[in-house]
DNA sequence: CGGCGCATTGAACTTATTCAAACGATGTGG
DNA sequence: CCACATCGTTTGAATAAGTTCAATGCGCCG
C-alpha cells in the first residue's frame, strides 16, 4: 500500500534555461515551464534515493513542464491517446474507470508526489480518467522521452520498474481489502493509509482534511456512500476519530488498526 | 483485462548451447535448459510482434533455463527475495496474497503464456505466492539480465512496460468487478474472460476445464464457495452454461455477456 | 468398500443496500 | 442581510444480497 511516484519541481521556482528542448503534446496544453526536480521539496516521494547530479540534470531535461488543473477538471480521459505521465506537484486526483453500462468506479487517489498515467502505456491510450479534486498542478512527463533516459540511466531504470511494480503491488492490496473486508476495515485501512501517506509528506498523520466526497470514498471502497457515512458515524461514536465532515483527526491510532 | 505476457520456448526443445552464460539464484532451482523463445509456441502470446532475429537471440541468452514445479508447490512464496519473472510454460497458477491476520485472496489465475511475479521488482521481494494449480514448468528470466536488455533493445524496453501497464489495467478491471458487480456478473465475467484466453491460446474458448477449486474461485472473485457453486447453478438451470463439476461448457455466450 | 476432498443445496442469519426524510454548509440573488 | 436553492451528509426503516451453518451428494484413490 506504498504510493511511489514520480519527480518534479518546487512550485514557485522559474525554469532557467527557456530554450532547452521540450516538445509536448497539444493536450497537455495549457503548460508552463517547471523548476529543477533536484530541488523539488516532492523529490524524497518521487524519486529514489542516491541519484546523482548527473542524472537529475538528464531528468530535468525530461520534464520541463507543468500544467494546471481547475477543481473537477480532467488531466486526461479514457480513451484518449497516451503520451505523457504526470507527477502531482500540488492538489489531489481521482482516477475513474467506466464500466460499459455506465457504471463507474474509483480506482485511486493521489496526492502530491504521486504519479498518475502509467495504465496507458499498455496500449498507447488511458484507461481511466484523472479527476482533479481541487485545484491542482501536475509535472509532465513525455513518456517516450523518460523511456530514452531510462535506457541510458540504470538508476532511471531501475525507478520507473518499481514504480510500476508498486503499482501493481498497491492495486493488489486494494483487491484484497475489496473482496475480503467488512466495510469497517475498510474505511479504517483507508483512514490509516491516508494518515500514513500524510505523514511520509510532512504533514500531521492524525488529523487531515480529506478531499472527496462520501460518494467517491465509497466507489472507491465498493460500497455505498450512505455505509461510509455510518461507518464514519460509528468511529466517532467508538470515539477512534472525530470527522466533522471531510476533517478527520484521529483520535486513537492503535485501535484504528485492530479494525 | 488482457493478459499480456512474455517470453518462453517450446518445452520439448533442447538448449544448444550449454556454455551460455546462465547464472541462477539458488531459489531457482532445480532447472533444466529451455529452448528459444524464437521458436516457442507461446511466442505470440508472450511476445511483442515484430521482434527481429537478433533481438529473439539477445532474449535467448537471457532466458536459458526452466523449471518444473509440481501441484499444489509454491513457486515463490511472499517475503522471499525477489530474483527473476517467469513465464507459464505448461500448466497454470493462482498467485495468493496473504493479510497478516491469517485471511488470504488469490488475486491472479495464470495460464501458458503468462508472466509472473512482476510484483517483486518493488522492493526486492515477492508479496505473494505462486501455487502450481496442476503440474507446471515455467521459464526462468532473471530481472537483472532482463533489464540490461531492455536498455539496449528498445523493442523489449517496450514490450516490458507494456506488460507491467497491462498487469495495472488488468487489476484495476479486477477492482472493477469487486467493488461494483453482483455475484452472478462477477462469476459471467470471469468465464468470459476465461473463455477469451482460452481462444487466445488457440483451445476452444467454449469448453474448458478450470483447475482451481469453487474455494479458490470464490477467493479471486471476492465471494464464498457457496456463492460461487450457487452462480454456476443458476446459469445451468438457465441454459447459459452446461457445468460437470470444473468443466464447463459455455452454451450461450451471448447471453452470458448480458450479465 | 470406505474415506476424503470437493461440490451442491437448503434454511436461518448477517450485512450492506435501498429508499426516504431531514439536516447543515455554502453560495446566489433579491 | 436574509431567503432560498443546491449539494453533500447523516440517520432510520424496510429490503435484498450474500454468508453461515449444516446436511447431503458425488467422484476418485487407496
Amino acid at each position: 500500500m506504498s504510493s511511489s511516484t514520480f519527480s518534479l519541481s518546487d512550485a514557485g521556482a522559474a525554469c532557467p534555461g527557456d530554450a532547452r528542448p521540450c516538445a509536448t503534446s497539444a493536450a497537455d496544453l495549457p503548460t508552463e515551464q517547471s523548476g529543477r526536480c533536484s530541488s523539488c521539496a516532492m523529490r524524497n516521494i518521487c524519486m529514489p534515493a542516491g541519484l546523482d547530479a548527473q542524472a537529475y540534470a538528464r531528468l530535468d531535461e525530461v520534464i520541463c513542464t507543468s500544467r494546471r488543473v481547475a477543481r473537477g477538471d480532467s488531466l486526461f480521459r479514457a480513451g484518449t491517446p497516451f503520451h505523457s505521465i504526470y507527477a502531482v506537484r500540488v492538489g489531489s486526483f481521482k482516477t475513474v474507470v467506466a464500466h460499459p453500462d455506465g457504471r463507474q468506479q474509483v480506482t485511486r487517489f493521489d496526492l502530491a508526489g504521486d504519479a498518475l498515467g502509467l495504465d496507458g502505456i499498455h496500449d498507447d491510450r488511458h484507461t481511466c480518467d484523472a479527476i482533479a479534486l481541487e485545484d491542482s498542478v501536475v509535472c509532465i512527463i513525455p513518456f517516450h522521452r523518460l523511456e530514452t533516459l531510462c535506457s541510458e540511466v540504470r538508476a532511471m531504470q531501475r525507478h520507473l520498474h518499481k514504480m510500476m511494480s508498486g503499482e501493481i503491488v498497491r492495486e493488489s492490496g486494494l483487491m484484497m481489502q475489496l473482496g475480503n473486508m467488512r466495510a469497517d476495515e475498510r474505511v479504517a485501512a483507508f483512514l490509516l493509509n491516508i494518515s500514513q501517506r500524510m505523514k511520509a509528506r510532512g504533514y500531521s498523520p492524525t488529523e487531515f482534511n480529506l478531499r472527496m466526497t462520501r460518494d467517491e470514498l465509497g466507489s472507491y471502497l465498493g460500497m455505498k456512500l450512505e455505509t461510509v457515512s455510518r461507518m464514519f458515524s460509528r468511529f466517532q461514536r467508538e470515539a477512534l476519530i472525530d470527522a466533522r465532515g471531510r476533517l478527520v483527526r484521529i483520535l486513537d491510532l492503535e485501535r484504528l488498526k485492530a479494525v
